[in-house]
DNA sequence: GGTAAATGTGGGTAAATGTGGGTTATTTTG
DNA sequence: CAAAATAACCCACATTTACCCACATTTACC
């Protein structure tokens, strides 16, 4: 289960998101179109997960010792934005009001393949954090498995 | 799998592109078509991968310890834009909107034979990139790795 | 240099996708 | 418990994309 790309989506007015046809047949057959959407948090943006993925990531998170306050922040913030979301008979996913607000989606919004997940932002913000990304792209404090990287 | 050489091309109205006859054989036998184009994070251009070989370098980048941030921002740039395109009935590509923006491309476009991947470069750009490379061409601050290469 | 084959280009059409909204069910709230 | 809001489900239309065919142009070969 891999995904990637670029995909620049409208939300509805009922603020429902079109997953893109190409992923929807595989996430049909892995997961019957169950997601998990949670916050990212690190940047305005959203998670989006397939059920088994998720399920996997949220037990390591809860086997981290939970008397740690940065481990019980991360439990909250993770485990609790977390929202089970089921693709409608359109492929459509309807983001609740609470994730929307959090990562500042209005109607353009940009869906990103991560992997084994996807990351949700808003159109304005994440070109903007892009733009971030490539001026920061002085090779000189590149760690190291970065610098051995060949295209 | 090798690929050399510079070659203009246009792009249509569709946003499509003609690969070269030379390459079609072998793109078709190696990877049936299945090409997966991203951007390229110093300059303006894009890279262009037989699906194999770029399977193999996300892997790569997959692997890095992602909660660092300069991984998690080669991981956005690299996966989140790479994108599946195959070969049609007649040997073209069809580029997404989102990275020939990105490339600045319209018309006249130069696919650029670079080994194990395709470079892709706006002809203007191209061009000029071409004429600094060539004036910087004072041997001087050669990396050790060149001023031993003979050619 | 002429001819035939191969390559590049343009665009039409059918199918797939994206989008909007109506209606019914379910939940929440006063 | 009633009313309002939200969510699920469904259908229908608009748009886009993929696929295909046909023509123009170039290349290669005789």
């Amino acid at each position: 289960m891999f995904f990637r790309g670029v995909n620049p989506i409208n939300l509805d007015a009922k603020g429902r998101m079109a997953i893109p046809a190409r992923y929807r047949d595989r996430l049909s057959e892995h997961c019957g179109g169950q997601m998990v959407a949670t916050i990212d948090t690190e940047e305005r943006c959203l998670l989006l997960y397939p059920l088994a993925e998720w399920e996997e990531i949220e037990a390591k998170i809860e086997a981290l010792p939970s008397f740690k306050p940065a481990v019980r922040r991360i439990q909250r913030l993770l485990i609790g934005h977390a929202t089970d979301i089921d693709m409608d008979g359109n492929g459509r996913l309807l983001l609740p009001a609470t994730l929307r607000d959090y990562a500042g989606l209005s109607k353009k919004i940009i869906l990103l393949g991560q992997g084994s997940k996807f990351e949700i932002w808003s159109e304005e913000h994440w070109m903007a954090t892009r733009e971030e990304y490539l001026a920061e792209a002085d090779a000189a404090e590149l760690p190291d498995e970065l610098q051995n990287l060949s295209l």
